[in-house]
DNA sequence: GGCACAGTCACGCAGCGTCATCGTTT
DNA sequence: TAAACGATGACGCTGCGTGACTGTGC
């Protein structure tokens, strides 16, 4: 079954300029009949949703983009992640409504309240929760931004530079193969390699296991390390992953 | 207690900028010290506390400032108020949880979904019910808009031509004040008056009444029908309430 | 041939974030 | 005298709403 624009904004509660907007944008570019009228398939309605959950839980659409269009991404998994945003959005809910029960009280002088408590649901305390299980969640997101950041101001010899040294430390690297991924002198340049993230963005041991899954699980990542060797990239996974496990 | 700009701001969990922009707006506007610092007091604090409710309930900061500078706003009925609207909110994160739960399910093909379910928590349903209520509770801010809306284009021969038509339904009016407010005869006037709202508004009985109220409660308003006859307002009040009494 | 629906510009707006620049207070 | 805090512009951004005008399909 198929939808033509009018259609879909009228299933999915949104309206037509959204739809337009986010094609717009690439967040939701259906298939066009006769490249004229706007074709939106099965495939088409789980994305929206998606995006909708993911708006929901208030993210800029250029992230929501990135995410959906991350080869990590995976639907099910989102789904159990949205449900544990939501939770903690109704916590905040429940604590907004204590909040309105204390200043009900206040007001009638029944209690005293300090004054940072009037708004103790609104700031820091919860929205902080919301935001770290978020970025915990979601984080690289965040860390391409911090690497837009880190590199925008880079030159050509700025990223020739780096590359040199990529290939340095990758030679290296692949030279010592023949030791097994956990062994202390491949744990070393595994540590290095960790490190050397940070010249585009604060990684995280979570974040890091993330990037080994997609040196096996994304073509791209793969060819790109295969290409030193094959197995590489399977290897550096293993590597990187008992790197995790020995973390703290 | 006071405070300054950079000390609520912390408090509250908003921006310094915000704070500037509330001031901009007036929206909340501090005493300055000395014509120069802004400072910010006791009852900035309810204020600004009702502030953020209203905006977490997202209304626009236009509507907050006419809500909050309403002669009928009562501090604890939009607390109370608030509540309502909050549990609202929770159901709607209750449906959406359900909807992931369904979901789920049927990305395993453990049931199947019709098309628009995937959407359902998001859309009309629900949302209207919050919109239909928040509407309900602070309509008057929407008539207040619509009346903008169908006077913009007024002459001032229009306005003259109103205000000629009122004085002579209130001379009338005033003239049959010997009648019961709810005789026949000055109900049927009440029904003119009511119809008369049209010029600027879609009117509700529920908006009516609190228009009755503002007769007795508003000394701005009180003090233009008293003008005209002495206890013309709580006459007034009576008769429109058992108009709203008797209707539908 | 009318009406509903499709499309593409293009402008506008809220609610701040984010400098830049400057004075004041401690 | 520097650092922390205050103020006032002014520009920028996101996520669409809201026309205006045109083409297409029954």
């Amino acid at each position: 079954m198929s939808y033509t624009i009018n259609q879909l904004a009228k299933i999915a509660g949104v309206s037509v300029r959204t739809l337009h907007h986010y094609d717009d944008v690439g967040l939701l570019v259906p298939k066009r009949e006769d490249n004229k009228y706007r074709v939106y398939e099965e495939s088409d309605l789980l994305h929206l949703q998606q995006i909708l959950f993911f708006r929901e839980l208030e993210f800029p659409l250029d992230d929501i983009k990135r995410i959906l269009n991350d080869p990590r991404f995976n639907l099910e998994r989102a789904l159990v992640d949205h449900k544990k945003l939501i939770e903690i959005k109704k916590k905040r809910l429940n604590d907004l409504v204590k909040t309105i029960d204390k200043t009900i009280k206040k007001i009638n002088k029944q209690i005293t309240m300090k004054d940072e408590e009037l708004y103790g649901s609104f700031s820091k305390n919860e929205m902080n929760e919301y935001a770290e299980e978020a970025k915990k969640r979601w984080g690289h997101t965040e860390a391409y931004k911090q690497s837009q950041e880190r590199t925008k101001n880079w030159t050509q010899e700025d990223y020739a530079h780096f590359k040199e040294e990529s290939d340095r430390w990758m030679k290296n690297f692949v030279a010592h193969t023949h030791n097994d991924p956990q062994s202390p002198i491949i744990q070393t340049l595994i540590n290095e390699h960790y490190n050397s993230l940070r010249t585009f963005y604060e990684p995280s041991i979570e974040m890091y296991r993330g990037l080994a899954d997609m040196y096996i699980n994304d073509p791209r990542f793969k060819a790109y390390y295969e290409k030193y060797k094959v197995g590489l990239a399977q290897f550096m996974h293993d590597a990187m992953y008992y790197y995790c496990d020995n973390q703290k």
